[in-house]
DNA sequence: ATGAAAGCGCTAACAT
DNA sequence: ATGTTAGCGCTTTCAT
């Protein structure tokens, strides 16, 4: 029940020594006799001592902490929306007053989504064994990314973590723009000086395409993600090019926004064009989730008459019915990745801007 | 592009007043001449300052910040290190490699579960108005929790926000023996000197029971959550009591271990039993879509045939074929008020232990 | 209302 | 190998 007062000096005086070698002790430098050592350890057990951040943070300028932002793009709310009637959720809540509705909104969107389940568990598997921690921060607007600039300015973390809901994120270039550390999950639309992580979304594409043919599909569509984000071109671009290669000129597209009911409407859309497709590759497991549902309500089998491919292999792939097929991004090392990337930057061990690209895997289940 | 080396006192020189002026304009103190003020806070502006964070926190002894812990209940230490809060960056792990198993599986399946989405959600509401921002500890063993004390000991975070996955949860109680400021998300197990927020879990096995007797089913049972956790049993004795009242005696019971498999497990077991059975109350929604999976395998209609309740209004639940009629736990609201209390306690307005009990309310969708 | 000055607890030269 | 000492940048009495 010490309830901090105790300080390094009460520590050196326990143990007979001054402060500087309790600090070293504490700090694993070298140059300290090994019984001394062992005295000041027990010292501090005995003490029950628990050094001080702000006093450490101060004069390392390190607080051996990051932050990790989900950030969206909006200035003001996303018009991708649309959809009065659901869920309104919590939606009008911060704690009662108005104005937190379109960021709890997007809190709540966000964090309904499996893709970021993983992300947190990738960074806290690396960050954890580290004694290190995230702090978490949810940047949709232009005033919630400035109070991820300040935060970084006044040190209250070493860097950024940065994963973009939406292409035309602003966040990384204002990040660089700074000079503060980030590293983000994806490649920034625009061209920025960041190091990042990703995926080689073409080659995923390209699995989709070989599998669907392996089955002997012939009569493929798509449905993909939002066309302004790279991972919506890249995946599309991958299906496109091994169909090609395969002799298939043309094949009838229908543009998603990465969520289950956007995944069932555009499933409406190619059916509606294409009521004989056998064969559909869904650029994620959220819209091929809709999209199965959508078979299903319609009669259709799944795999029987349409084979559907999924992207990501997030839990969903599990919970659809059926279990689906699927591109398996490797999240959790990704973002374990792009944690240790930041790590480096900010120790001063890497310097140059680099990109880590992580190879997709197909996972065969019941849905082709 | 300033980089951190911006002091009061640079701001001082460059407004033509002390560091203490300075100070007192960005904290808000009153005693300052208004046309002094102006001009600090145009120098403030015109250099870009931003305070450093260590430095205040060591004066102020409070870093604005709290940890949101998810807490588990393991004993098993994960072989990570014996430390006795040492700093050494000793381990090199946790780059997806193995090792990281255990804390790695806990993780993903935490943050698989929406329930946790909708608690960040509803703490970043709160905490977010207020430029703080919750610092995420995943604690499901003795060294993980032991992480979690020091890392507040240290002082690097105000308090706790807890939510535990399992019941004897050991947490709670260390954190009170430190006297750490902490507050829980549902009431602790054991007795514990702590204020939390939680449902009226029985009310809410009351409301289940009552609409599934307004619509006339007779023959119930109820899948249950972990009989050793107060939620499992609270919301059972509610379900119980409303049936006692309505002349039942007797209705059969399963317990899941609130999973999507545990759920279809129970109900497997439920049929077995009473294969007439017309309703079944699910004490979350998670095993409700288990439930509803396993009825549909087996060629049952819901609602036609057997009618399902569920439990929480999770996004399964609007996610579920059929969308689920649930006793919806206002869980964003529960958890910014959860941080509403923290931040009394640290702020010293709040002296006592409070419990803040919400009400759950029914949401009739198509499984009834 | 403003300034001067004393620390907050720690690390890191520098001296020994 | 250990101790001495000078700050890190801020808040906060205490004078004025």
């Amino acid at each position: 029940m010490e309830r901090q007062s105790l300080t390094l000096e009460d520590v050196a005086r326990e143990a007979g020594v001054s402060r500087a070698t309790v600090s070293r002790v504490i700090n694993g430098v070298r140059n300290v006799d090994p019984a001394i050592r062992d005295v000041v350890r027990e010292a501090i057990e005995r003490t029950g001592y628990a050094p001080n951040r702000a006093a450490r943070s101060l004069v390392t300028r390190r607080t051996e902490t990051f932050a990790l932002v989900i950030s969206g793009a909006g200035e003001e709310s996303d018009g991708e929306r649309g959809d009065g009637g659901e869920r309104g959720d919590g939606g009008e809540r911060g704690d009662g007053r108005p104005g937190d509705g379109v960021q709890n909104a997007f809190a709540a969107r966000v964090f309904a989504d499996p893709f970021f389940g993983r992300v947190i568990s990738g960074v806290v598997g690396f960050l954890r064994p580290r004694s290190m921690h995230p702090v978490l921060m949810v940047a949709e607007s232009a005033a919630a990314r400035k109070q991820v600039t300040e935060f970084l300015r006044q040190g209250s973390a070493d860097g950024a973590l940065v994963v973009s809901t939406h292409a035309e994120d602003p966040l990384p270039a204002q990040l660089v723009a700074e000079g503060l550390p980030a590293v983000c999950f994806a490649r920034p639309t625009q061209p920025v000086p960041v190091s990042y992580v990703d995926l080689a979304h073409r080659e995923g594409g390209r699995l989709a395409a070989e599998h669907l043919l392996a089955r002997g599909r012939r009569r493929l569509a798509t449905v993909t993600g939002p066309l302004d984000l790279p991972a919506g071109q890249e995946r599309l671009a991958g299906f496109r090019e091994a169909l090609e290669r395969a002799g298939t000129a043309y094949v009838p597209i229908a543009e998603g926004a990465f969520t289950r009911e956007s995944g069932a409407a555009a499933m409406a859309e190619l059916l509606a064009g294409h009521p004989d497709l056998d064969g559909v590759f869904v650029a994620n497991d959220l819209m091929a989730q809709g999209v199965c549902e959508l078979l299903r309500e319609r009669g259709g089998q799944v795999p029987q008459e349409v084979a559907v491919v999924g992207f990501d292999d997030s839990s969903v792939a599990l919970t659809c019915r059926p279990p689906l097929t699927t591109v398996r991004q490797p999240v959790e090392e990704m973002a374990a990745a792009m944690a240790r990337l930041l790590h480096e930057h900010v120790r001063g061990v890497r310097k140059e801007p680099t990109s880590l690209i992580f190879e997709p895997e197909l996972v065969v289940r019941d849905s082709t």
